[in-house]
DNA sequence: TCGCATCGCTAATCCGATTTAGCAAAGGGA
DNA sequence: TCCCTTTGCTAAATCGGATTAGCGATGCGA
């Protein structure tokens, strides 16, 4: 039905010229070349009305460049958490007239290979690895132009990476409570008090904790949680409800402040009234909850499209090798965090 | 620093053959065209040795398939419902050696004109055009070999459907209920009680009410929302309320739910000694929420494997012009509902 | 008028594979 | 021994562009 696609033979034949001065023309360079005006405009024309646009895949042969980047993950692309990340991404690559593939490895190394081998076959200009949560990564050999995208290489690499500044978003959730008047009888749900009581392998645990101390704000006391999932926040704020009366809860992130605002309402006490709560990531949920929950928000979607505009900076041979991104976490201020009578 | 890649000319080389010779053993067509074992075996040992790779992108522009497929939805690749569905594509594609390209349209028709003029210029064999929420859509002219995805073609297109099969689901919610004993005073929360009430453009919100209603289950009253969000559950759910005493909901969401339950809560009624909750859509909240939520899942992951699987199938010709598949939703029967005393 | 530069365009090659057509050598029948 | 097949492999064309090298015509200075 649908005719075949119009070349660049057909083009010039229209238009009556060589394929070189069709291509020179098309590709602008047409004026480099001493084309005259009139055959330029002749040319432009016929490729107008013919409708003609360039076969890529022969363009990716001749060129060597496929204007194509491939985004690997362990299975960020589809979490419920960090689509974003894909949507930045995505957004920055299509202002660079650029496509994205995609894959997940499912954290599989022999998935993984074979996902690079098939983006690389396919002659991709870049890859982005990408990491569900943040954490340090072996990187494959011969992999090429590439950026790591909330992840950082484990041997040094060369490669620069993309992370979130979770220092920094430690010292924002603190001072959001020091800002209120919350100096002390603060308590911490997920890891701490040390740099030592952390879920494993979790960078955002230490770092969030690292932050936290550095603003001097006084901990009263911490509860571990295995994993950040709403039943351990649950039991580790019921926990802490049998022995303290907190004023102020910094919860490690919104799932984990899930369970705390159970565990507070068990015991009766009231958000914000009787205890403030701040947390981390700024998960969807975080402005379903009741009252609305105030929370350092993980910037998915800077962090994607961070990663395509360092991928092509680092092509163009502006990047520091190993260099790190930190993309700063902003606060989102709502409705559980009051000042402290 | 890396080798320049290993193309077949190098493997012909150093397996002391033709280019030719090499091609045929290499896509398997050695057999047939009469190559000795003996050669065979040695240009194999040379590929293996050589670690050499088909360049997919020659391999494309030689045959004009490039084992790639496109993704094209308005929003859906990055939203938090329903990443899945691209988990279930990638899946389905993986297992046949395709790659696939994401493009996210975000509405707009010219967007949406130029990623797929981006993706037929890179030759990919089939595309799937998705959409956040179900729902009919135009279907652009020469798209190619392509399925709807949670979409239905608006005037007839030929093009195959993939849809959730959200009557069903209506019954299966109904039936819910109906198997815990509630036969009366079950009230509908977001659209109802007749086919006209309802949100604007909602295919599942006329569905799921067809579906429940065929059951036979008396719908004792209901209240529209203007959008399925919590705040208009919470609203709607307060309305009812003030009028009314059920002993059973439907909600036709799970946004909608967790207003709902927040009413029931400030309305002192608990779910589900007093009201039993039932509800769609098996967002990941539904079971964080206390108590888990009973709620008849969209499929997601589903829909994006059937979405390959079809189209595969229909580039066979194995399709009916035009033909829907209804993907089951099944229920995911948690805390909320009870049985009637 | 001759030689040379410039102008405006094109022929030919290349990218890395697949595929068609065909060639040289060996085998088989008369 | 001669002719015809069959066997086993390869030369060459092809896909659709980009790019290099170069060709004929014109203009200019000497």
């Amino acid at each position: 039905m649908s005719r075949r696609r119009v070349t660049l033979a057909d083009l010039a034949e229209a238009a009556g010229v060589s394929r070189t001065t069709a291509s020179l023309v098309m590709t602008g360079r047409g004026r480099e070349l001493r084309i005259s005006h009139d055959v330029e405009q002749r040319v432009l024309r016929a490729a107008d009305e013919l409708g003609y646009r360039p076969n890529a895949v022969s363009v990716g042969l001749r060129t060597g460049t496929t204007r194509t980047i491939g985004f690997v993950s362990d299975t960020v692309a589809t979490s419920h958490l960090a689509g974003d990340m894909i949507k930045g991404a995505l957004e920055a690559a299509r202002e660079r007239g650029v496509m994205l593939f995609i894959g997940e490895s499912e954290g599989d190394p022999e998935l993984e290979r074979g996902l690079l081998h098939a983006m690389q076959d396919r002659q991709v200009d870049g890859i982005i690895l990408a990491a569900m949560f943040t954490r340090t990564i072996k990187v494959p050999k011969d992999i090429g132009p590439a950026v790591l995208l909330n992840a950082l290489p484990r041997p040094a690499s060369g490669l620069p990476s993309i992370v979130p500044d979770e220092i920094e978003a430690g010292r924002s959730a603190a001072r959001v409570l020091l800002d209120a008047g919350h100096h002390d009888e603060v308590y911490v749900i997920g890891a701490g008090p040390t740099l030592q009581d952390v879920p494993a392998d979790s960078v955002a645990a230490v770092e969030r904790l690292i932050g936290i101390r550095e603003t001097g704000l006084k901990i009263a006391g911490a509860r571990v949680c295995p994993d950040w999932q709403p039943e351990h926040g649950l039991a580790a704020t019921r926990a802490l409800l049998a022995d303290h009366r907190p004023r102020a809860l910094i919860c490690l992130n919104d799932r984990v402040a899930i369970g705390a605002y159970q565990a507070l309402a068990e015991a009766g006490l009231s958000v914000p009234g009787d205890v403030s709560v701040v947390s981390f990531d700024d998960h969807p949920i975080a402005s379903w909850m009741w009252p609305k929950l105030t929370t350092v928000a993980l910037p998915h979607y800077e962090l994607g499209r961070k990663a395509v505009e360092v991928l092509f900076a680092q092509m163009a041979g502006e990047v520091e090798p190993g260099q790190v991104f930190r993309v700063p976490m902003p606060v989102r201020h709502r409705e559980s965090v009051v000042a402290r009578a």
